[in-house]
RNA sequence: GCGCCCGUAGCUCAAUUGGAUAGAGCAUUGGACUACGAAUCCAAAGGUUGCAGGUUCGAGUCCUGCCGGGCGCGCCA
């Protein structure tokens, strides 16, 4: 990529000048077109360095430059002292035979080099439906999955289920109350159990597979309403994603780790390096030695093991027995109180707490008559994921949730997401792929044939815009890096809009068929170029790319 | 009270992780289809980056203190 190589000149040739092998410095893409293609602050950063006035610097180094290379069309100093680069537009035609020989393969750098990498993401309790908050973190996480595999990754996508705990028997009990009801007892309905009428499927379906439920002992009775009714919503959860185009490689059960004897073998360990102690009939995790600001739990006095002690098994399962090199959590924003437990229990294992990294995504507020209401007001009356992709559609609403950063709250505007207008911009994007889909029918009726590399004279090419798509086409390499390096799918969907935007521009301005079929040729093969960088960004993003609309 | 995140155009968000004159979309106003799809394009207008200091060649970005909003602070998950 370019931005390397510009780099590596440079420092070849303060090298050469000054005998300086180590500085920071950056190569960059200015915003303003007249500040050149590239553009550094070396000159600036090596005045302390050489102690010279900045422009002077910059002065030696192009001079040296110029000795190099072709590579530049222009090279320019301006004040304080950047050196700004013109790229000639010959790199950029080679960079386009690039993308036709590589096709869905380009814009894959190998950043990952095979390390592996587990992603944990959703990961909600079974103990209802999906909802719209939950799908803003399966786009997410589905997505950075794409883009790291497409980076040299070797990712694995992991559900992991929190079948074990008080939720989970208060949910078994909540489908006992409810066939109790439904055999015509009279029941008191407790507050904190679960209310949804999804309960009532269940009770059914329980009822249907063990009709005298009702007549065996209570306790037992409630186990089975409760084992059943996980392995039911497990089901419409697993059903949904599907739907949503989230497909796990891992279902993993927090229960498991207690039938395997794991969490005692953990805790075993950790008493061995005695930080567990036992205080007022419990037992705690000395997790301030590790940077948390108090000790926790992991054995209520009751005996039961706590969440966060079935959760420091899971993370040691996947650095020490799994062997992942790196984990990357996706979490509600509410969960961030965590994060300090979770970190200190890795340190205490001796693994370093800078292999997992924690994405909070934050709130999904709904817009409903252009007013907000948070998930949580509307009590009960969550948009589910189902809804969701009955209604808005999976591209959508995917492309909606991934183009914010996490770390905003998104405001989710349903009847907005809902218009196929311009208002949505996904349609844009897609709209610019079905249009180069459509021009190439037209050409393949016509009988034009453009697909002979060899044959395709590309200095043809020579409108402002032209070059500004090939620009733009080699720069969806650094935006992959970037969104891989940075875990930042929204920068791939920016710049999705930002080529669309270019290319239906060019579209209205220039005619791609015409009389003259040289041009037509090199022209089809920029839409080309065009045609598989947006079907490659949004497959990262996890969205379809039509051929029609 | 303590901790984490956020505050940028009327609205929703960007800004290449410290770069140059802060950019898009929507909404508003005015224009463009008898040649490749008008789900498109062209143009106008829109800003004291919440406030006040500091760090330096250079701050929306980093530091400190306020103001405003969200979320946490269980032997819940």
């Amino acid at each position: 990529m370019i931005k390397k190589i510009i780099s590596e000149l440079l420092k070849e040739i303060i090298r050469d000048l000054w005998g300086i092998k180590e500085i920071v410095f950056e190569v960059e893409k200015p915003k303003k077109e007249n500040y050149g293609d590239y553009s550094t602050n070396l000159a600036l950063v090596l005045k302390k360095e050489v102690n010279f006035a900045p422009l002077k610097i910059a002065k030696k180094i192009v001079k040296k430059l110029e000795e190099k290379t072709f590579l530049f069309s222009k090279v320019d100093i301006v004040s304080p002292g950047f050196i700004n680069f013109w790229i000639s537009k010959d790199y950029y035609i080679e960079n386009l035979k690039k993308i036709l020989k590589l096709k869905e393969k380009y814009g894959s750098v190998d950043i990952g080099q095979g390390k592996k990498v587990i992603i944990e993401f959703v990961s909600a309790n079974p103990t209802g439906p999906l909802h719209i908050g939950h799908a803003r973190g399966a786009a997410y996480g589905d997505s950075l999955a794409r883009i790291l595999s497409f980076t040299g990754y070797k990712v694995v996508k992991e559900y992991y289920i929190n079948d074990k705990g008080t939720q989970m028997d208060i949910l078994g009990a909540s489908v006992y109350l409810r066939i109790k009801e439904l055999k015509g007892e009279k029941i008191v309905f407790p507050e904190n159990y679960y209310k949804g009428n999804y309960i009532y499927d269940i009770a059914r379906e329980v009822l249907g597979t063990y009709p005298y439920l009702l007549s065996m002992d209570e306790n037992k009775a409630i186990e089975f309403c409760k084992d059943l009714a996980i392995k039911i919503i497990l089901e419409d959860i697993k059903n949904s994603l599907e739907n949503f185009r989230v497909f796990y490689d891992n279902w993993y059960s927090e229960k498991s780790l207690y039938e395997n004897k794991k969490v005692e073998k953990v805790l075993n360990i950790l008493r061995e390096k005695n930080l567990i102690y036992e205080k007022e009939g419990a037992l705690w995790f000395k997790s301030t030695l590790f940077g948390d600001e108090k000790d926790r739990v992991v054995v209520r006095s009751t005996g039961e093991a706590t969440y966060f002690a079935g959760d420091m098994v899971y993370h040691y399962e996947k650095f020490i027995e799994r062997k992942f090199d790196l984990a990357i959590n996706i979490w509600g924003a509410d969960h961030h109180g965590y994060i300090n437990r979770l970190k200190a229990a890795l340190n205490s294992f001796g693994i370093d707490s800078e292999r997992l990294k924690i994405i909070l995504i934050q709130m999904v507020n709904l817009i409903e008559d252009g007013e907000r209401k948070s998930m949580s007001t509307r009590q009960g009356e969550f948009v589910e994921l189902k809804e969701l992709i009955n209604e808005v559609g999976v591209d959508a609403s995917r492309f909606i949730f991934l183009s914010r950063s996490p770390d905003t709250p998104l405001d989710f505007d349903i009847e907005l997401a809902k218009k196929r207008s311009q208002e949505n911009p996904v349609y844009y994007v897609q709209y610019a792929h079905a249009r180069i889909c459509s021009i190439f029918e037209k050409a393949k009726n016509l009988k034009i044939n453009y697909l002979f590399l060899d044959e395709i004279d590309f200095e043809k090419l020579k409108e402002k815009e032209e070059l500004e798509l090939l620009k733009k086409l080699e720069e969806f390499q650094e935006t992959i890096e970037f969104a891989s390096n940075f875990l930042a799918p929204y920068k791939i969907t920016y710049y999705l809009l930002e080529l669309a935007k270019q290319f239906h521009e060019y579209y209205s301005k220039y005619r791609i068929l015409s009389d003259d079929l040289s041009l037509t040729c090199a022209r089809l093969n920029l839409c080309l170029g065009c045609k598989i960088v947006l079907k490659k960004g949004l497959e990262l993003l996890g969205v379809f790319a039509p051929e029609k609309m």
